[in-house]
DNA sequence: TTGACGACTGCACGCATGTGCACTATTCTC
DNA sequence: GAGAATAGTGCACATGCGTGCAGTCGTCAA
């Protein structure tokens, strides 16, 4: 049990971390709490080492960090603000008028790549060039998640090896061959001749758009 | 432009963060990098905060910062990995014909939430619900990222309560008021009166799509 | 050939910062 | 009333680390 002071001590150097980049020093910290003595830092810190909150560097300036099990457990045992401590985005549900935004009861889980697009098969992503599945909202630049597979169904979007190209496009089985259909009304179905060098190379399950300049997304 | 060497030494203060804590002092970077001067580094240091990727902190050791708008525009220009991050999913480069998918040389990187949105704001996730803005590629059932601000540029997708209700729409400021607009041929822009209750919540910075019922995207 | 520019080296200076050792005051237990 | 634990103070010391100034070496345009 950590005492009130060593908490606010923890939460000093969480939130100058946020503030500046990096770490306080020991005199910084002891200018925030009124301390003396570099050594009345450095006793608290020697607690919050040995509780094993944080990790010292011997020697080295402003050589603490804040390991990931000590936040966690400091934020399950006296709280933090919970938003960016915990890796993982907060995914929100109903925003209510007044409510405080990311308030713990509007939270509807935290986004996690492997909840998001769970899989047995090995997964991989692919950036995406071109508008051909504009339509389908998959835009240039966009990462689509592909589930590994060699078969695929009929109206399912795969990835699919054309020659020497990689390419998304809607699959379409027909009894004597597969047509790749696009989906930008621009484009024209194209048909795969069984000759043609044409494999699957997996399904596409999700996609993530990472943002662009300047938190900005284009427009398109 | 950032020279090759420059943005190697960006991605070492990243990565060199990610691990310890705490950026590296210019002593740091110069062994990394084979520099005898401490001014070696120093002169990056001084292009790096020129052009704004970093901040720095005059007398304070390891006093310097990556720039929330530097790490988005360095991951865009030039990219970043998630150097070893465990859980992530591959991103391929350029899949070559008779080459095994998955092969070490083919990836570009691992998908990793930190860097695909990047945000030293707080971020959440929204769920988007009906087909206002699919002609941005933003879909029903989509889940878009934003960072949480309270302050939008005109021209910026942003989530902003209206009333009662969160909504997703691209923003526009004129002189008098505020208009929402749709990214929908089928609907109209919502002018927003003074008088209207209207806060910005965040600016949409990505999206992710996430797998639905059997791994298939359903057709829209 | 000169001179600007990029990319450094070398070095000393001086404040910043972690550390060690000695000591104190209060509280609580035995 | 002794002893231990908690919560510090005070200070000297050695390094850590940012900074300023001067100088070098290659390249490339004028």
């Amino acid at each position: 049990m950590l005492s009130s002071k060593a908490r606010r001590i923890f939460e000093f150097i969480f939130r100058f971390g946020k503030e500046h980049g990096f770490p306080p020093t020991v005199r910084e910290i002891g200018e925030e709490f009124g301390l003396a003595s570099t050594n009345g830092s450095r006793y608290y810190l020697g607690i919050l080492e040995r509780d094993g909150y944080i990790k010292r560097n011997a020697r080295i300036s402003r050589g603490m960090e804040i390991t990931e099990s000590g936040l966690r457990r400091f934020s399950r045992l006296y709280g933090l603000d919970a938003d960016h401590s915990e890796t993982g985005i907060p995914i929100l549900g109903k925003v209510a008028a007044g409510a405080p935004l990311l308030a713990q009861e509007h939270q509807e889980g935290k986004l996690d790549l492997d909840v998001a697009f769970p899989s047995r098969d090995a997964r991989f992503a692919l950036r995406v060039r071109g508008d051909s599945m504009k339509d389908a909202g998959i835009l240039d630049g966009d990462l689509v998640v592909v589930r590994k597979v060699d078969h695929a169904d009929s109206g399912e979007i795969v990835v699919a090896l054309l020659g020497e190209e990689a390419t998304v496009k809607r699959l379409e089985k027909r009894a004597d061959r597969v047509v790749l259909h696009p989906a930008n009304a621009a484009l024209r179905p194209i048909p795969v001749a069984p000759a043609d060098e044409f494999r699957v190379l997996g399904v596409v399950i999700g996609l993530v758009r990472p943002s662009v300049a300047g938190g900005r997304m284009s427009r398109r």
